[in-house]
DNA sequence: CTGAAACTTGAATGGTCGTTCAAAAATTGG
DNA sequence: CCAATTTTTGAACGACCATTCAAGTTTCAG
């Protein structure tokens, strides 16, 4: 079982330089040599692990929806009210692990080509229900009913807008800050 | 100068092409020969025209940003309180001309990559202060000085997700409905 | 130690695509 | 109608890149 072991660790570093290299080349242009050059591997091992380049992609988007779906689960556990729950939402996405520019830059660069790959926009699709169920859910219990559409609306999409903002960024970020900010919206939104 | 006429319809056809054909194809995929097909032309003469890929793609990237701004002369125009104009801003890009699914997409992609482009970059950043200076300036008159920036930030990060969002719609988009959330999501910040 | 399984890679392959260019076609001014 | 200019395009070019493969190297269970 030993046998393993190199595997994960491989597939670790292998995605580590995938979001290094299509942040600093752009999603679009990057090469598997360039990626394979920032993991200090060569292009045919990369697709010796994931099969190809677009099952390199994939992999990496799921280790970065995992690593948002943990940063949750963190959060989630520690709110007791409504309220805090809500924060909470808001808190996974501006995690210190997930708000960095690079990895918000990848974010954005997989979404808009999520449209264009059924194994992207798949992944796309669960992640956006999921934060959409963990929005209403709070809500629900925090504006009145004919209100709830337009409070989720507008606490998505402004959570959205500033990944988007992030990702163009051109000094490292600050989620505390972020969280912050947030946190203000939030309280203008359920008053 | 005549001869200035036929430049300019070709110009006009190969844009609007471009914009069908990224938003079918994705930015990062779609190649010169599609472009030309859906234009009924060659390849070769949207470089004649165009010297480049690259400079096609700014010329449709200007020739949108162009819009944005013309529908937003034309909000101006009709708007007399700060509010108003408030309004005007945000209904300038969820304009019927502007708030379409492949128009949304193009842009949305456009964004994605400008970070690679010098030239495209630089396109991003005039209208990003263009629509920030604006929203500043009605802001000012609207909420006190300590939650301008609150303010600017939630209203300018709200409307970069919407347009996020409406580039993943699979149905077509309603402006006027846009509009409308859009204009709740304004009273909701400036009380 | 040994052999098999896991891992790595340089080089070759096959294909794609942006761009160029020369020549043809269309347009226009005189 | 003529010649000059503009416009169009098919074909060719050259560069690039993901993927494959055969031949190595490393790892490890027995």
């Amino acid at each position: 079982m030993g046998r393993k072991r190199i595997r994960d660790i491989r597939n670790e570093e292998l995605i580590e330089a995938t979001i290094v290299a299509v942040h600093t080349r752009g999603y679009g242009v990057v090469t598997m040599a360039e990626i394979a050059r920032e993991a200090g591997a060569s292009a045919a091992s990369i697709n010796y692990y994931f099969g190809s380049k677009e099952g390199l992609m994939e992999a990496t988007m799921r280790h970065l929806l995992n690593k948002l779906k943990q940063a949750m689960i963190r959060g989630y556990s520690t709110a007791d009210t409504p309220k805090d729950r809500l924060y909470a939402v808001m808190d996974a996405n501006f995690d210190d692990d997930l708000f960095k520019v690079a990895q918000c830059s990848l974010w954005m660069q997989f979404w808009a080509s999520a449209p264009y790959s059924p194994r992207l926009s798949r992944l796309h699709r669960i992640n956006r229900n999921r934060v959409r169920s963990h929005f209403l859910a709070e809500l629900r219990r925090l504006v009145p009913p004919e209100q709830l559409e337009t409070a989720r609306h507008a606490l998505q999409c402004y959570m959205d807008g500033v990944w988007l903002q992030a990702a163009q960024s051109d000094v490292p970020l600050d989620p505390a800050k972020a969280r912050k900010a947030a946190h203000r919206v939030v309280d203008l939104v359920v008053g």
